[in-house]
DNA sequence: CTGAAAGCGCTTACAG
DNA sequence: CTGAAAGCGCTTACAG
């Protein structure tokens, strides 16, 4: 059934339809009833993909998630997924997915050539963004979940260099004196937030003369147990961990040494997330909304799509869970 | 840049430069390369949704997702993503998400209706599916992931029942003569898959005389507490968990009980799935390629549309991996 | 308040 | 081998 068939039932125009279904438009409250009933009663939704064309919108919205294995498999994507789909589902939008790398976006390409997409959302910022510049050049709107050094750019974001300020502060209030931080990939703007606020939080501190050691890059499994040693051997009594699946790792080679948590080493970590769930101790950790963090950026990204001018920066805050794994 | 301004500045007409883009229809060899080459210099690429509407496709695929918590957080879902979205795109498809529960599949019907999609990838099979039914109803193609009971259904899946068989058995190689299943929801088709390749190995070694206690319709990590202690009262030797998660909230009551894995208790798993990675025990688990289940998912589905006939039901394979929780 | 007509960017019989 | 024209299902100036 098309817009003509209930023209032609109803002896109007389908301009008349297009308007009573649309709502724009001069149109007289019998008529538009009329058209609104016929449609109710014979389920006819509108060709939105017509639509679409005809207003040169396709009612998409791209979602670019990493396509490295590890990472996409952490569960904050799919939690943002859920906060970007509600949203966009009820406001008559779809969510199309392009999997990138740091230097393969060919699928983002793909989509914004063919036209599939409105604006899209990107879910994790690198320092250098190909996928953000792609878009800003090519001039699609976006809105970037995790902090960028582009001033022009929509961004949302938890606030990770207070919350890591915190999980710093929480253990030099513990009276450590020697103090390790263990981080992914320093490509990621994510992971230079939480170092800044690592060394906010000792520079506050600086009377104490706290001793520090910052590893960086850690990806793979593997290279924790290097580290964890050189930590031990240094004799630092906790380690904060910037993802969880880092500070699994952490855990895993602290228990094969024997090393009890917290009693010998405190350890704290990010996200709160189904990795870390279930194990014991459990682990003192930073908590944030990630569903509310896609639920903002999809809202901010269809308010652009409507012509709004909108802030530029929305930081979200999160919460301090403590646990058994800080004394 | 459209068709109609490359016919123009070339001196052809529309339908010569459609027919050079698609290949299809005769055209003089000079023409089509004079065209092909004219875009290629310009960067030209043709307007999907345009071209849909005038053939009726959308070259767009729904992926339809579990949108309840905790289940959408399984790395599962996706890895099935990176192989659905990677041959899709390959394709010239593009992946939008429909994300559904039990009883409100409002955005998979959105989909549809709006026309949306050219056919859907079920990613979770229910016994009485709802997907599922809608979709066959509004006769939209469709591929399921997981087994079901609809023979007209296009299915793929890992072997769950033999795969649970194996593990089962290695259990019962070792000499076990107590035996726990644990599970989650059995409206589940996997959960059922799982059950009756439990139930086979004890068969099969009916003469072992084997005592078994099966636990389904485990959810929430609260209730793995009650269900380990009954498992211990009864001297259970070993525990078959059929999902991570669960296998992580055993592991966690486990160690708070100072039961030894596997001296006192052996544990086995599915999936081998980052929730468990850098877990002590490593756990003897099932390793299923996940990607390849969604990359065969989405190469039947688009040969469907192709209008082939495909195989009804695929069967993918699973490896064992043995580890330390079994002895 | 309503409608005829042109247009969105493609495809595809049909005719030549 | 090539093109004019109609069509996909909508929207939207423009005219009345």
């Amino acid at each position: 059934m098309t817009i003509g068939d209930i023209a032609r039932e109803l002896g109007v125009s389908k301009t008349t339809v297009s308007r009573a279904i649309s709502g724009k438009g001069r149109i007289g409250e019998q008529t538009r009833r009329r058209v609104l009933e016929y449609i109710e009663a014979h389920h006819y939704s509108p060709n939105v993909v017509a639509k679409g064309l005809a207003q040169n919108k396709t009612f998409n919205l791209g979602m670019v998630l990493p396509g490295d294995y590890n990472i996409v498999e952490l569960p904050f994507f799919q939690k943002c997924m859920m906060g970007i789909s509600r949203v966009a589902s009820a406001q008559g939008y779809d969510v199309l997915i392009s999997m990138v790398t740091a230097d393969h976006i060919a699928q983002l390409e793909r989509a914004v050539e063919n036209r599939k997409i409105d604006g899209a959302i990107l879910t994790r910022t690198l320092t250098d963004d190909a996928p953000m510049r792609y878009l800003s050049k090519n001039k699609v709107p976006f809105v970037a979940i995790g902090g960028t050094e582009d001033a022009q750019a929509v961004q949302v974001d938890n606030d990770h260099k207070s919350a890591c300020r915190a999980l710093t502060e929480i253990l030099l209030d513990r009276g450590v004196k020697r103090i390790a931080l263990i981080g992914g990939s320093d490509g990621y703007v994510v992971t230079k937030k939480r170092l800044q606020g690592f060394e906010a939080a000792l520079e506050k501190r600086a009377d104490l003369d706290i001793e520090s050691l910052v590893f960086l890059n850690v990806i793979h499994s593997r290279e924790v147990d290097a580290i964890v040693e050189e930590i031990l051997t240094k004799q630092v009594e906790c380690i904060v961990c910037m993802d969880d699946f880092l500070c699994g790792c952490v855990l895993s080679t602290l228990q094969q040494r024997r090393i009890t948590v917290p009693e010998r080493m405190q350890v704290v970590s990010f996200y709160d997330s189904s990795i870390l769930a279930n194990r014991l101790p459990a682990v003192t950790s930073i908590r944030f909304d990630v569903e509310e963090l896609g639920r903002k950026a999809c809202e901010l990204l269809l308010r652009v799509l409507e012509g709004e001018e909108v802030e530029r920066r929305t930081l979200l805050g999160y919460e301090v869970c403590i646990r058994e794994s800080t004394k």
